[in-house]
DNA sequence: CGAATTCCTAGTAAATTAGTAGTATATTTG
DNA sequence: CAAATATACTACTAATTTACTAGGAATTCG
């Protein structure tokens, strides 16, 4: 499962993304209240995020976050690495938080890695090449076709 | 990630399937060892398995467990559903741990959720098709591999 | 009987996650 | 320049989950 810490930190960058052409900066309160994410936890998320290089910030009264790459180049896979939650099933097959399986006597010869490595593979194909553009065109889709 | 629990009832089935034509019980101490596993970690595992129908158990000097299924029939992903581990990424999308999304407002209208239900559908289908008896002849193949 | 095994409940300890407190610093506006 | 309103930052805390252990009861076989 992915950390909630992750999923607002999602729901944070679509925010910051429908307003990507405005050029002007969203405050915190602002993505807190429609994005329902706690307030002091959502600034810290967007803390991290700046310093990943995800959004840029301008402090002040009219302060606030904005995107600093072009909405079509953050991947759902960047924003899930960089909050802290692994693809992987298994640390032994995680690209990011490797960890090496002790009771595994020859991690090359296990079965059950190869399987989770499948997964693995499976589950990024997907992420990797879902962007937030991606994400807010979906959006829109679903809701034309409630409306139909 | 899968938790340490799955991880370690999945191994344990895996020895169980490798002796299952041999008719006797395997002891908790035996798989402990041979697995790495702790073992009165291991043995409430196995006691819940046995509680779940994946496995049978004779008490006594020459007892231990055996599965009662076939190991054909045993999926990794019934294994990874019954030791606790989601598969979905998040709980708007489980199967079997559901849970609604607060924050959102109309949940089918969501296009993260949208995404995150394509990689469990893809998830579940490497894990649903994957039997104990395919990860031992997986197994098989890939120390013949080395030894070539 | 006694040694070796599983059965079972109830814990505890460590790690992780989720969220908060509080003060410092920057920016605009009157 | 001061007040108001933002973010910046560090350091906590509280809640939850995970990983594992303790210890005695019940069972089987020689």
């Amino acid at each position: 499962m992915l950390p909630k810490k992750t999923k607002y930190a999602i729901k944070a960058l679509i925010a910051l993304a429908k307003v990507y052409y405005d050029k002007k900066p969203l405050r915190i309160s602002k993505i807190s209240e429609t994005e329902k994410i706690p307030r002091k936890f959502l600034e810290t998320i967007l803390l991290e995020l700046r310093h990943q290089g995800f959004v840029g910030s301008k402090m002040g009264v009219t302060g606030g976050y904005y995107l600093s790459k072009h909405p079509e180049e953050i991947m759902l896979s960047h924003i899930i690495r960089a909050t802290g939650g692994p693809i992987a099933l298994l640390p032994c097959v995680s690209l990011n938080f490797y960890e090496t399986c002790e009771e595994c006597p020859h991690e090359e010869l296990c079965s059950l890695r190869e399987v989770v490595l499948e997964v693995r593979e499976a589950s990024l194909k997907i992420l990797s090449k879902t962007s937030l553009t991606d994400l807010i065109l979906k959006e829109k889709k679903l809701i034309r076709n409630v409306k139909k």
